[in-house]
DNA sequence: GAGTGGTCTAGACCACCTT
DNA sequence: AGGTGGTCTAGACCACTCC
């Protein structure tokens, strides 16, 4: 920054200083709410806006701390706490030597980061990958409670999808999901069907649909006729119910899902910390 | 530190500096296994040395940042970084102006910090407190099972607890729990009954053992005769068993616990990200 | 060697709490 | 006023990756 060494001086940077006045040193936070909020959150708040234009793609490389610090007029080591925090996020990856990448769904190691549920014995790799298939899909207009879950308006478009997952030849989950139709414009049952690998990961690709994180409400229910015939199952065998809605950027909801999970030979794996 | 401004002179630190050697600049990292550790972690073990060792219990205040710096021979922003890590773990708790305290589960705030069952409308406080019954109380012989998850032999002294919780008069979740006799020595039954306020709290405050991170494995089971009279449910309803390995500091085993919840008016929350 | 993230330092100042 | 954690800077050096 254009300072000179010993300290006084005010910053004069690009982002609006928040409580301090915009000159002669740091006011006495006039009256109201303290609304005070460091430098480098607003740093975090820009990177943000970033990624949610698409500015910077999943996968991609972002400008290097340095560069970013020249952009914002600030130190590398305030954009480094910006970027530290949405790397504690999942919404950056650092590699050291190389730079800071967006974060994706598609990577071999992420690719089931949302799906809690692992064998009893061995562990995930064990089993080989899941064999997915679709069962149903339509374009239709939301019910009041998907609306509701997505943020829409009853009667708005969203797509509804329904798959099966199995392990080993085994069907373990049932589930619906629903999109809302604006993001998704143009998902076909073609893209669904051939697609390989993690949903989150086309959705990215196809849609630039990014989920960051997700709300997910468990419980225990008993297998309907239906249910029970897909899965293999006894009727009214016991199934974990999971419901979730996964949000992109900015905390809004992009997936409604409702899925029935097999666990007499899997389980849902929690870390309470 | 005794250190010159313009550079050079390697630290030699109270902590064992790693990789580059005692004196002369930085070795090119010799030819075995890299086996570098940065200060801030060094300092992070020491500090949760510190922490196992009871010389800080639960909510105590640690020294300030500056005093560590000093006790460690190195900078505050060095004892900041290992300081921060602790408090991302939940292991120690910042308070600006105040200091730095060993994180508990005293606190009304995180009171159940790892009960993830709320109830399907309305929030936590708006059920009340949860009503604790102790069933059972004993102490026994660890069979195989139980042994094994505790990291015990078989045969070793444990003490077995059952109990159930209820909310607003509904007994909601029946769990047997159980612990290693020796760190647990002296529990009775009119311990327990006479407590009020989370488990994790009394462990803490009778018997120093703090629970700082737990695996939970979930799966939908069917009640069976005996828990559906308790829970009040119709046998064979679907309950969401939850089976809990809870680890104090250093990744001990010190409580292993199955619970069966009932699931028609409550749901386990999980945020994914 | 150049470029990137990662560590460490030293010092200034701010915000918050206690006395 | 003095202490604590919180923010920000500037600069040095280290570890890693790629050319």
């Amino acid at each position: 920054m254009a300072q000179t060494p010993p300290a006084s001086s005010p910053r004069t940077p690009e982002v609006n200083p928040p409580s301090f006045g915009s000159e002669a040193g740091q006011a006495v936070s006039g009256s109201a709410t303290p609304a005070f909020s460091p430098l480098y959150q607003q740093i975090k708040g820009l990177l943000l806006q970033s990624l949610q234009a698409g500015e910077w793609k999943p996968g991609d490389l972002i400008p290097s701390e340095l560069e970013l610090a020249g952009r914002f007029r600030v130190s590398q080591g305030t954009v480094r706490k910006a970027i530290d925090e949405l790397s504690a996020d999942n919404l950056l990856v650092r590699r050291q030597g190389k730079g800071t990448f967006v974060a994706t769904h598609s990577e071999q190691q992420v690719q089931y980061r949302f799906l809690r549920l692992e064998p009893d014995s061995g562990n995930r790799d064990g089993q080989g990958p899941a064999e997915r298939q679709i069962l149903d899909f339509r374009r239709l207009r939301a019910p009041a409670e998907i609306a509701h879950r997505l943020g829409l308006r009853s009667g708005d478009p969203v797509f509804e999808v329904r798959r099966v997952l199995s392990f080993q030849g085994t069907p373990t989950i049932l589930e619906d999901l629903w999109l809302p139709g604006s993001p998704f414009k143009g998902l076909s049952l073609e893209t669904l069907a051939n697609h390989q690998g993690a949903m989150y990961a086309l959705f990215e690709r196809q849609f630039g649909v990014r989920m960051v994180r997700a709300d997910e409400r468990l419980k225990a229910v008993a297998a309907d006729a239906e249910s029970a015939a897909t899965l293999g199952v006894a009727a009214s065998f016991p199934l974990l119910s999971v419901e979730r809605v996964a949000y992109t950027y900015n905390d809004t909801p992009m997936e409604y899902r409702r899925g029935l999970y097999r666990t007499d030979k899997h389980h849902y794996h929690n870390e309470l910390s």
